[in-house]
DNA sequence: TCTTTATTATTCATATATGAAGCAAACGCC
DNA sequence: GGCGTTTGCTTCATATATGAATAATAAAGA
């Protein structure tokens, strides 16, 4: 049980050491990597329940990525209580950067595991809820 | 690799749910047991190599433990930078009714994972740093 | 011995996360 | 239309975590 979870926090940390140099974070590139898949703005809403956390969260989560120039806050001028978090081209850029550094980390880590052991873990690990 | 990352975080939710009701979280949990286990004080250096974690952060998690009464600070004589960490009668038992509840999730979830897989994942999960 | 270096803990700034409380806007219903 | 309820976001308090800077003490070396 807990080398689930001493995993997982590996896995967390290289993912956080391979973002590092992009000037990401786990956080960060997980949230923009939902945004550039989604192919247009999201309500914080829709980024929470993407990001499988609060909106608290999201709504400091935001500031950052906003701080950084990453995203954009718009309004809804359907819903005006609404905002939607609108990726930059920064933001875009430094998505794919990301996604590059987690590609490799995903190799690095496929490696580790033998191609035979690596349906069972997914089966495994995926039943857990 | 995010399956993974997923699954240690549900476990940690699952634990932290189980200990919740003692009036335990994960980290106090965590620092009563290694406490408990090794039978007398700790340096708040080793309790931050047992927890993995940088000292600044048992700082605070002996705050809180302390505040909770659970533990209790004692300057080492033989070496008087040094603090060590002393389990109260209180964080002993609550420490008890903690691994009480960590062992349900443990059967819990091993009953999820088949035992012919769980050699499988367990081989996989700790090759994993 | 006296000085330099290393170790121990704390403090501070920051990031991530939760949950409760609050405000504004939209919606449903009468 | 007006009123209560729900929804969407923010704010605040708190927990966990890191890393840099600091203070105090110990250890090593000249």
């Amino acid at each position: 049980m807990f080398s689930v979870v001493n995993a997982g926090r590996a896995v967390e940390q290289r993912l956080e050491d391979a973002l590092a140099p992009v000037g990401l974070t786990l956080a960060k590139f997980g949230m923009l990597m939902h945004l550039v898949e989604a192919g247009e703005p999201l309500s914080l809403s829709v980024c929470a329940e993407k990001m499988s956390c609060v909106r608290s969260n999201i709504t400091q989560l935001m500031d950052r990525l906003e701080a950084d120039g990453l995203v954009r806050r718009e309004v809804d001028p359907q819903d005006r209580r609404a905002v939607r978090a609108v990726v930059t081209r920064l933001g875009a850029e430094r998505q794919a950067a990301g996604a590059v550094e987690v590609a490799k980390v995903q190799t690095e880590l496929a490696q580790t595991v033998s191609g035979r052991d690596r349906g069972t873990l997914f089966r495994a690990l995926t039943a857990i809820k």
